[in-house]
RNA sequence: CGGGGCAUGGCGCAGUCUGGUAGCGCACUUCGCUGGGGGUGAAGGGGUCGUAGGUUCGAAUCCUACUGUUCCGACCA
């Protein structure tokens, strides 16, 4: 293609409403620029990136055997009605009305539309277990649509779905996915980790998440040092402490802690560290009107998705008042402690086996020290409520839990029979008699994945692309054609010559300085530049230069084909 | 939803405090010189100063309301 043709719009100044690198970049290439928040238009050149993407998915979404359809965005209610998640689903989903007063939504996912459809269609269990999938655009109304493409409102989605008789059937196309999945990332160059994922709301037997390794990641996920481990760290388990704990020498005693609520005051005030403290956080139990305490050592985090599975606790997790607060121990918040509670109690594993701790003494400016389990109050009853931190034991025994960022780029989940039963899809089985179908979903936010590609290969020039995702393979700069009708003719027989031999190539033909034209280029991404010029003309050569490591070359016109190739690894 | 910032040409910003009819850089158009990492000179085009009210002889500037947008928070014991 000649970039005469394409829309260049690169910018030169970044625009000041970009916060990340991806955001950034994709804005001063002009790969999309912004209609409201969290509206993107993807502009010519954003659109081949976009489309590459698609293309790996499409590719490897047949090979696993998925079937392509696409459905509506927009969807009735009285599906969601039916499935429970019109009143569920809550402001993110966006409702419309069309002119009759009919009720609708954008869909912000489609497991509704197609299992009504499946349940429509297939009839009989000859034709499972089968797979579909669709590439579309999605609408979910965030809280806060932020980082650009990262997060925003409308974006681009692969979903697709499988349905089965039985459990090792869904276990299969899971497994299937799975190593589609990582085909997909591994062909788009990315560094990534599948990890193990909580299931949400949504419920079903297993799940996990495909993470895009980035600093900038919005995920935690934790894996280990030493074995295929790896999970989220919303899922991690923390494992009890193998140490014994300490016996129990300090006296408790009552101190002072004028003003000092947070751990780090108290800890300051004291001079001890935060890991000889212990928090103390009442949270609503389910029965309503119940407050429950969770402790955790002072040095570690609730972990909500943990918490809110326990029985004892509301889900979602829900912090008390400061009114419940009082009530519940007598003291307001930063004075909390276990000792004397009469409410439920939960004590995360680490909290449980440390001694001669300091804590809340339920008492405004008051803090207990030396308090001891089994002694100052009674053996505690342990769950595991905290996140992983870096250094604790794998759960799986083997080695210990590093923590990195991860950008979620895809999410498969084995669903069962939740939305099946509910929308009634069932086939007649071998047997005659007719059954629930069992269901998978697998996801891929693929314009998620564009910007967590640039997250993870950029420099201070621009976008690196992976040749697999890159708008161009190759780029021809003629430098000052203008001047010189030989170097015209010869740059538009490169052109054709390469185009002819199958390069995804872009003839930079705008006449442009070399300047400008190597600062678009480069910041634009494409991996592999070759530049015409007289110089080189002159002794029939042309120069090649590698936008990833910036290595430079020359080699024969006559063998631009081969040498191409050779570099392109194809 | 709570708190803060911002809104002036396509982009980045100044001007607002102290009211007098809008400016800079980039980009764009034309012409010249130049031509291997965002060159240069000259001449141009482009702005209801977010919207609506109000104060005033006069409002980008002061007041009120609204809208948009963005950042932080919604893990706090």
């Amino acid at each position: 293609m000649r970039s005469s043709q394409v829309l260049i719009a690169t910018l030169k100044e970044t625009p000041a409403d970009a916060e990340i690198i991806s955001h950034q970049l994709m804005l001063r290439a002009g790969l999309v620029r912004r209609l409201a928040s969290g509206l993107y238009t993807w502009l010519p050149m954003g659109l081949k990136v976009l489309r590459k993407a698609e293309a790996i998915v499409r590719q490897e979404m047949t090979s696993a055997g998925a079937q392509e359809l696409l459905m509506p965005s927009i969807q009735p209610a009285e599906l969601w009605q039916k499935t429970g998640r019109w009143n569920k689903y809550g402001p993110e989903l966006l409702r419309l009305k069309d002119r009759h007063g009919r009720e609708f939504c954008y869909g912000p996912t489609h497991e509704e539309v197609i299992t009504e459809l499946v349940g429509q269609e297939v009839r009989s269990y000859k034709q499972l277990p089968i797979t579909f999938y669709q590439i579309q655009t999605k609408f979910r109304d965030e809280i806060r649509p932020r980082f650009g493409l990262m997060r925003a409102r409308e974006f681009l989605m692969k979903d697709a779905y499988s349905f089965h008789l039985d459990q090792e059937s869904l276990q299969q196309t899971y497994d299937s996915m799975f190593a589609a999945y990582s085909k997909i990332f591994e062909r788009m160059g990315l560094n990534f980790r599948p990890v193990q994922a909580d299931t949400g709301s949504i419920g079903g037997n297993a799940s996990h998440e495909f993470h895009v390794l980035a600093s900038s990641g919005e995920d935690a996920i934790a894996f280990s040092s030493q074995s295929q481990y790896a999970a989220n760290v919303e899922l991690a388990e923390a494992l009890a402490p193998r140490g014994k704990r300490l016996p129990a020498v300090a006296k408790m005693t009552n101190v002072d802690t004028p003003k000092k609520h947070t751990i780090d005051e108290v800890c300051q005030y004291l001079d001890i560290m935060p890991a000889q403290c212990i928090k103390t956080i009442l949270v609503q139990g389910s029965e309503e009107g119940s407050v429950v305490a969770l402790v955790i050592r002072g040095d570690h985090e609730i972990n909500e998705v943990k918490a809110e599975k326990n029985p004892l606790i509301a889900a979602p997790l829900t912090f008390c008042t400061p009114e419940q607060v009082t009530k519940a121990c007598g003291a307001s918040i930063g004075s909390i402690g276990p000792v004397g509670l009469t409410i439920p109690l939960l004590v995360d594993r680490a909290a449980a086996n440390i001694a001669n701790f300091v804590c809340g003494a339920n008492q405004n400016g008051q803090h207990f020290s030396g308090v001891n389990w089994a002694r100052d109050l009674p053996e505690p009853e342990t769950a595991d409520l905290r996140n992983v931190v870096a250094g604790d034991p794998s759960p799986d025994g083997e080695g210990v839990l590093e923590i990195a960022r991860g950008i979620e780029v895809g999410h498969i989940f084995q669903l069962g029979d939740n939305y099946s039963k509910k929308l009634n899809a069932n086939v007649l089985a071998e047997s005659g008699k007719s059954q629930i179908l069992s269901m998978g979903c697998y996801g891929i936010g693929v314009s998620r994945v564009i910007a967590a590609t640039i997250e993870q290969y950029h420099d201070d020039r621009g976008i690196i692309w992976p040749l697999a995702l890159a708008p161009f393979q190759v780029v021809l700069v003629p430098i000052n054609a203008h001047k010189s009708i030989r170097l015209r003719e010869s740059a538009e027989a490169l052109y054709q010559h390469l185009l002819d031999a199958g390069f995804d190539i872009l003839f930079d033909d705008r006449g442009q300085r070399p300047g400008v034209a190597f600062a678009d280029m480069d910041l634009i991404g494409i991996p592999h530049r070759l530049i015409l010029g007289e110089r080189g003309l002159d002794n029939g050569m042309v120069e090649y230069k590698c936008r990833a490591d910036g290595s430079e070359s020359e080699f024969s016109i006559d063998d631009v084909v081969v040498q191409l190739r050779k570099r392109l690894n194809i």
